[in-house]
DNA sequence: GGAGATTGTGGGAACGTTTCCATTTTCGCA
DNA sequence: TGCGAAAATGGAAACGTTCCCACAATCTCC
């Protein structure tokens, strides 16, 4: 009952609180915000009294709180299909390293599921649960996602933008490579060694992506002046797990292509099939991959492939989502990376005779 | 001025709140709030009604007031290494599947920097700084991090577990696989197919992990009475890059090895290696990997490893939590989870007259 | 040496929930 | 019909910040 307890005095039970910090330092609670936000406007003595009661306490100010009044979360929600896929792995790095920056926060989504993860009753999509209050943007790396879905979606002015992978929905500010230059480059450089029948086999077909690539396949073939009717196109989403059918396929060809355009994981795949089946690469098929992950390097033979700027689209667009925030800008625009040609060893001139 | 503003009405500027719910459901707030967490004691009428000034408003609770009041963040934070690392791929993603299961989310850390990286004036780590407060638990896949750190640390009971690498600091549980055991299953295996000059290059050197590895090597060592002496250990912190200068150096060896055991990226890497110097594998050498990566199944000659169920171990490490979290556990236990031998090509007998 | 500016400080009202408690309504049953 | 119990409901006090405002103390300058 005595008068030390007038204030909550040390933290009772739980964390302690800036009334607490407050009330050893002997400043009012204003104070002590103050001296968080704007130390300059803090007498130097009172400064010292209240650093000395932080440490002494080891008060750490409550984030909840702070949202609760400020609006701002400090987090930003990165959403896509699989955390597990390597070829996220550096663009995560890459907006992790600007995260860190800022002292913001990734919190990480898995699209997956897809919609409809809503929690008690309300009917909203997982995204907008997770997204409404809880992160302050949203980085997609997963093109499909409906952000703009429902009355007001999640947008409720928060940046969004789509990195490799465009947004369906329109609007959505897109950073990444290229992806028809960047295949009609690739394919462009197997015409250059000679070929003529090519195959091009589309994964996660459907996408925009998907397609930018498909349609600078396409843009080759005109430029070389073959006939469509040629090429082979195969499409589905195909992982590792391809290889023996795509291989299967390709080879049954009535008119057997020379050069396959794919992904660096069917690639890889084909790869091994092909060996195991003793055609050899690129005596008798060259082979090319696109993204330039750390298998294509290793394989035998090593992988021509192209490589995408993975860590810098997604610090870019971190930095983009930031300064958005951070009203330097007001609005995301669209980033074009350097995308870049990488020729090794499974890309030769076609068998004689077969041009 | 007139009575229909008297409670806040329709969503002014911002999101519509709980009170804008119950005004348009003509009923408390308290009823709204119920509604959520009991709705098994609202009237059937009123639920409906409520349900339906939900769907109307658009309404989602605010996060930050809840966490304010209950202390519950529905966050978990999961420390590590290298964002983009493969190794952790499949890990973070079993994590993501428990943590979708009950609607908590994942809060990505990264121990790159290490600590120190605080803001403002609290001195405290990044670590503490991140987790006291905004997550309810912390998973952690890098064991160098000093958990109990600090006068306290972030270490007010909440729940916390190292995956697949054990902590260093004592008293943290560990989920993984035995390393030591494993380790001497693969000596072992080299071993019955008659190799008696080894190489064991140790990665992340001076982690429990790696020298569990090693005591592992030497037990088999031990096992098949062969004298140390004989076997070459190398030590220090290799990737991919790493293949030509550890294979310089065993080539070097005075008595050449006829067995490797490294990780997956440095045994592919050596696999490139020894075939540009044209050294057969497993002819002449035989290369064991660990971890059983993507990339070990894909490369020539595919690479006998160990595998981990790393899947299985984030998605164990998630629930040990959440249990703990539920309160359906008092205490977090170790968990060793099973390896499996897979041996490839890679690995086969020695070259005659050199067993 | 006093008026007005400047600097430093503290009080208290939000922010949007949850939860305790009190109040009102409904129901079961004699 | 009436009485107690049970079921529904609403009011209001936290939770720990931030920030507007008011007040006090110290300067500045003629």
């Amino acid at each position: 009952m005595a008068k030390q307890l007038r204030k909550g005095t040390t933290a009772p039970g739980g964390a302690p609180t800036m009334q607490n910090v407050a009330d050893l330092a002997r400043v009012g609670i204003s104070t002590v915000s103050r001296a968080f936000s704007e130390p300059d406007k803090v007498a130097p003595a009172t400064l010292a009294r209240i650093e000395r009661a932080i440490a002494r306490l080891n008060y750490v100010p409550n984030e909840s709180a702070r949202t609760l009044r400020v609006k701002e979360t400090g987090r930003v929600l990165v959403m896509m299909p699989e955390v597990g896929n390597p070829f996220f792995g550096p663009i995560l790095d890459g907006i992790e390293e600007a995260a860190a920056q800022t002292n913001r926060v990734i919190l990480l989504g898995n699209t997956r599921r897809g919609i409809g993860r809503a929690g008690a009753y309300t009917s909203r999509s997982y995204l907008t649960q997770l997204a409404v209050g809880r992160a302050d943007a949203l980085i997609l790396l997963d093109g499909s996602l409906p952000v703009d879905e429902g009355p007001l979606g999640m947008t409720r002015g928060e940046p969004v933008v789509a990195v490799s992978e465009p947004s369906l929905a329109n609007s959505v500010p897109y950073i990444g490579i290229d992806n028809r230059q960047a295949t009609f480059e690739l394919a462009m450089h197997l015409g250059a060694l000679g070929h003529r029948h090519f195959a091009y086999v589309s994964c996660r077909a459907g996408s925009p992506t998907a397609m930018a690539r498909e349609a600078g396949f396409r843009d080759a073939i005109l430029a070389m002046g073959l006939s469509q009717a040629d090429q082979i196109i195969e499409r589905g989403q195909f992982g590792y797990s391809s290889g023996p059918d795509v291989a299967k396929r390709l080879l049954q060809a009535s008119r057997r292509p020379t050069a396959v355009l794919s992904s660096d994981e069917v690639g890889v795949a084909l790869l091994c099939e092909l060996r195991k089946s003793g055609i050899s690469v690129p005596g008798e098929i060259s082979v090319a991959g696109f993204d330039d992950l750390e298998v294509a390097g290793l394989s035998h033979p090593s992988l021509t492939t192209v490589a995408q700027p993975r860590y810098d689209m997604g610090l870019a667009a971190m930095l983009a989502v930031q300064d958005k925030l951070d009203g330097k800008s007001d609005r995301i625009a669209d980033q074009i990376m350097p995308h870049r040609l990488v020729p090794r060893e499974s890309s030769g001139p076609p068998p004689l005779g077969n041009s």
